[in-house]
Order: C-alpha cells, then structure tokens, then sequence
RNA sequence: GCGCCCGUAGCUCAACCGGAUAGAGCAUCGGCCUUCUAAGCCGAGGGUUGCAGGUUCGAGUCCUGCCGGGCGUGCCA
C-alpha cells in the first residue's frame, strides 16, 4: 500500500493539549509563558468514561503559583478554551479537574483517517534527529543463544519497531565479542572434544564449554592428534580454574602453532555466530550491523581512545596498569584500561566502542543490556564523558533474568554448563508469535516467569491467541460477506459513521483512536508492554462488540458502517502485532 | 558493608513526567452457541499496594528508615 507524503494529524491528546494551552495564553494573570511551562499541560486519557474521554490537571498544578482557589481557576481556563468541533463538551468536576468529552464527529473522522492510512495509521513522519544507535542482543559467540537472549531479542527489536512508528531514526547493532579469552576457551574446547571423539579419554575442564553444540563444532572441524599429555598442564584444577585453562591454552598454541589454534578458533566461531544471525532471523529480528570487536583492535580504535584520555590527562599508572579516573565522573573506584601484562581489558574495548558510536554520527545511544550489567553503566558513561561526549546520551533499559518453568520447577541456565534451553528449542515448542509476545508482555525490568508447558498449549489461556483471534475473525467476516454475495462498499461506509450508535461501538471508535498515543508512550518509555496491553484491551472490546451485535445485516448503510469500523479494529491489531514482531493471520 | 533493581488479588502481572472508586488474565462460582469462528461473550466473589513515617489539595507512584527477594561490587569477558 503506497502511503504517499500522508501528513498524520496530531493525536487527539496532542490536540486538546494544543486546546488547553491556548486558553491558558488568553489568561495573562496565569503568569508567563515560561512559567507555565515548567509546570507542562498534562492531558490525559480518563480512567472513568464518566470523566469523559480526556482530563486535565492544570488547574490543580497552577492553582498554589498564581494563588487561586483550584476549581475557579478551572472555570476561568474552561471559559476561555476555543470553541473547536473536537470538543462536545467541558465539565469541572472534582478537586479542579477539566474532563473533555470527544464529539461523535470527531471519533468518526478519525476512524476514516484509519482506513485512510491503512499501515500508516499511528505512525509518525520520520524525524532525522536524534539519530538513534540501538543495540542489544550481543551475547557472546561461543554458544546458541538461550531463552535470555531470546527476551533480549524481542525485548530490542520491539522498542526498534516502536521508535521508528514514533518516527525516530534507529539502527540496530549487534556488539560481536570476537576477541579475547573466551574466544580462545572456545578453540580449545573445540579441541578437547574433537581428541574425545578420536578416542581420547578427558574430561572438560570447568572454565571450558560442555553443551553438545562443542560436540557438534569438533565433528566438523580439523583437530590436530596432539599427545594428551604434552597438552594438559601438570597443575590441577584446584588451583583455579581460570589459571588451567589458560595454561591448556598455551600449550595448545604452542603445540599447534598460533596459526592452526586461530582457524580453528574461527571455525568455531564463526560456525556459532552464523547460527545466531540464522535463529534471529527466523525470529524476525535483524540488525543493520554485526559490529565486531576484533575490529576495534585491528583498526587500532583502542589505541587512538586511549590516546584521547591520555591527552586529556585522564590515565595514569599504577602497579604496572594503566588505569582511567572513572572516580571524576562518579564511579566509585578507578578502572584498569591496560593491564600490567599489556593487554587491554574488555572495559578499554567499551570505551573505544561507545566513542566510535559517537563518532559515527549517532546522537543518543540505548544499550539493552542484562540487569547483570547494571555496574557498568557508570564506567561506560564516565568514558563518554571524558571523551567529551554528554554521560546521558548513552540510556540502557534492563532486561531482567527468565526463569523457565517446567512442569513448574524452575530450570537452571548456565552457557558454561551447557544445560540451558536454547531460543531455537522455544521456538520450536511455542511457536515464534508466543514467544515474542510473551517476551515483551511484561516490564523489561520484571523478572520474567516463561512457564513452558502453558506456552506449548495452544489454548486459550495464551493471551496471543486472543489478539490474533480478533484479526482473524474480521477477515472472517468478509470472507462470509463474499459467501454471501455481498460487497463491502468502503466510500458507503464511511458516509454512513454516524449510524454507529452503540456502546459497544462508541467504546471500539475511542478505543481506535488511542493508537497513536499508545504508539508515542510506549516509545517514549522503551516499554512494548504498553502496546501488548493495548491490544488486548483492543481485541477485548471487538470480540464484546462481535458478541453484542451481528455486522452483516440486510440494511446495506449500517452493514458498510460496521465494516468499516471492524477494518479499522483489523489494521490497528495487524498494525501493533506487526511492532511486536507477532504475525496477523487470516484464519485460525 | 556499599550500589542498583524489585515487593500490588490465591497465582502471573497492569496502572501513561503524582490524579478521581488500584485494573486485567489464570484459577473459583453462575449464565450465553438453530444466527458473521465458543481460541469468544456477560456476571460474581477476591486488596490495609511488604512495614513505619514524611512531602503534597492528592501517593502504588516522590523522600527517609526498616523487612524480604534478585543482581553487582575483577589487572574476567
């Protein structure tokens, strides 16, 4: 459907605001423009239909600074509101409350401008500033990904659909840990495995990975006989678990040369971050870039960050390290960049990425990161700061731990162990639709109860289904409409709004034109569940009305005003759906 | 110890920069299919929003202190 420079109105919110505070400026005792400001109009949807559709507390918050009893004062604005088609009618009620009522008029207007627009409907244009970097996911690649990075997945790519339907400018990144130690713990599990299956008798050790997927990696890749005993190093694990694998490390490399220990590092790296990309995708979840770290040494980032801080006299050293003053910007304790062996920590690869951020352009930064990482957020920000950039572009919403539920006993998760449920499994057992909503239906900073078993029954008691079933019902409609050798006649339909006269239909007409408020707010506060809600409500509302009244009835005026208005039902669900990454079928 | 997040109905959770009588689903109980899909609808019961103070015309929401749960506090990544 080609949407050609379609200018999307105000949201009616946006236009009574708009109302209130031309009032208010035909109200100079009500102090300054600026004053007034700084207090803000909030204009709200109502709770209570008997409160109308929508209420202002302006009254209330002016009342104190301009000395005024609350409900004069709400008389005084009230008189002074333009007189506008929108508005059917104004009441005071309560300490000092406004309550607007929205004219029938006006809903109908808006239900047309629905149909109008079609997918467009809610969306606002695209605005070029702020640029937005959103990253998430970036879980390392030595493994599938579990149902945590599955939140992580649905959580981001949800809130990028939304930004963009608020009409910010957003790419999505996907932060690669390809370098470093773990990649070599990688490589050398890769080994150990692939000499297992020759026949070698071992045990992996502790810091190693042991799910099946190394398994998998070794069969496939070209593994070195190299002597066992030559190969494990004489100190034991007691003596720490880091310390051996590091020296099973060394001793690969030296056994193998540098060389083969990389391809066969990168083998397997490269085999499980293709995989990823391959889950992802079919999860409908995409970046616009795979930025790796490795990158950020061999193009010398690392270096040229530190040489930044250097120059602004931000490093120093100490014990042999190279330590950043993360304390002047608020953290509590020094940071390491160099460690006394040279090494750059994965801190001083932060630095230098978050800067790069910067430097490519992008204005506000929102890194979706676990709640695990919540410690890191004021190290990240000092590092923009001393760069020069404000500590505050950088915003990261948390998503907080699943706990899977099976046959109600909670599932323990661990990449090292290998003994999680990978997202590809849940999404195999759920479906994908289930499992991107379930992600997002709760606060990204709620722990998330995934009960397996409820999700994999495809009841009724999946809220999913639900919303869906909505959609599919009014394609439903049409499909008996054909049967019947009857036509829906769009422009009819549209002539006809007013003979929408229930309740029923009243509630779907208000409730339709929330979506662009829904869209806004849940943008605004990187919260999908917001929308998840919405459409429920949404979707509850149609099947009440589907239930109360038949749409397809001999009078030919009212049969194409319904339609119209249950078309318009079908693109806002198919339209939020779409955000949440949840498919709208035709048919269930 | 210090820091961050969370405590709302039996269970899982909502509640839009503080707003009017705190809402849904599941579960329980009672109704609705000769009519567009019953994967649906309607109704009922269920609450001292962890506790105690404070700010405010107004607090689930903000502040302080407790209690309970989670996470963090590496020259790991």
């Amino acid at each position: 459907m080609p949407s050609l420079q379609r200018i999307p109105s105000p949201t009616l919110k946006a236009r009574i605001a708009q109302l209130v505070d031309d009032a208010i400026a035909r109200l100079p005792e009500l102090g300054s423009a600026a004053e007034r400001r700084s207090i803000g109009t909030t204009v709200e949807r109502t709770r209570d239909p008997r409160h109308g559709d929508f209420a202002t507390n302006i009254a209330l918050r002016l009342a104190k600074s301009v000395g005024r009893n609350p409900r004069e004062l709400a008389e005084a604005i009230a008189a002074a509101l333009p007189d506008d088609a929108l508005i059917d009618g104004v009441e005071i009620a309560g300490p000092g409350f406004i309550n607007f009522r929205v004219s029938a008029q006006a809903l109908r207007e808006e239900l047309a401008s629905i149909v109008a627009a079609g997918d467009d409907y809610g969306r606002q244009p695209r605005r070029d500033q702020p640029k937005i970097l959103l990253e998430f996911v970036s879980a390392n690649p030595t493994g599938p990904l579990h149902v945590g990075h599955g939140r992580h997945a649905a959580f981001g790519a949800s809130l990028g659909n939304l930004l963009e339907a608020a009409g910010y400018s957003v790419d999505r990144e996907y932060y690669v840990n390809d370098a470093g130690r773990q990649m070599d713990i990688l490589g050398v599990s890769v080994l150990l495995r692939g000499l297992e299956l020759a026949g070698e008798a071992l045990t992996m050790p502790e810091a190693g990975y042991r799910g099946d997927y190394i398994r998998d990696l070794a069969a496939t890749a070209d593994i070195p006989r190299l002597p066992l005993g030559d190969l494990l190093p004489e100190s034991s694990e007691g003596d720490g678990k880091d310390k051996y694998i590091d020296a099973l490390i060394a001793n690969a490399r030296n056994l193998m040369g540098d060389a083969q220990f990389d391809a066969l590092r990168r083998h397997a790296f490269e085999s499980i971050r293709g995989d990823i990309e391959d889950d992802l995708a079919e999860f409908g979840v995409t970046f616009d870039r795979w930025f790796s770290e490795q990158s950020l040494t061999d193009e010398a980032r690392i270096d040229a960050a530190l040489d930044v801080l250097r120059e602004r006299r931000m490093l120093y050293e100490k014990d042999g390290a190279t330590w950043f003053r993360a304390t002047d910007y608020g953290d509590e304790k020094d940071r390491v960049v160099v460690r006394a062996d040279g090494k750059t920590t994965y801190f001083a690869s932060d630095i230098a990425y978050h800067f790069d951020k910067r430097e490519r352009g992008y204005d506000h930064l929102i890194d979706v990161l676990g709640a695990d990482h919540h410690g890191y957020v004021t190290r990240v920000r000092a590092g923009l700061e001393a760069m020069g950039y404000a500590g505050d572009s950088l915003e990261v919403p948390f998503v907080q731990f699943v706990i899977l539920l099976k046959g109600g006993v909670k599932q323990q998760m661990g990449t090292r162990a290998g003994n999680f449920v990978t997202l590809r499994q849940l999404r195999d057992e759920v479906g994908n639709d289930a499992a991107r909503f379930f992600f997002v239906m709760r606060s990204n900073d709620q722990h998330l109860d995934f009960d397996l078993d409820l999700a994999k029954e495809r009841s009724n008691e999946n809220p999913v289904y639900y919303i869906q079933y909505a959609h599919a019902r009014v394609r439903s409609v049409f499909r008996q409409l054909e049967e019947k050798g009857l036509a829906y006649d769009q422009a009819r339909g549209e002539r006809q709004l007013g003979r929408l006269v229930e309740p029923q239909e009243n509630a779907l007409m208000s409730s339709l034109s929330r979506y662009p408020e829904i869209i806004e707010l849940a943008a605004n506060n990187r919260a999908p569940q917001h929308l998840v809600h919405y459409l429920r409500d949404l979707a509850n509302e149609f099947h009440t009305y589907y239930n109360a009244h038949t749409f397809i009835v001999d009078d030919d005026a009212l049969r194409d005003a319904r339609l119209t208005l249950i078309t318009a039902t079908r693109i806002v669900i198919a339209s939020g759906l779409g955000i949440l990454g949840v498919s709208a079928p035709d048919s269930m």
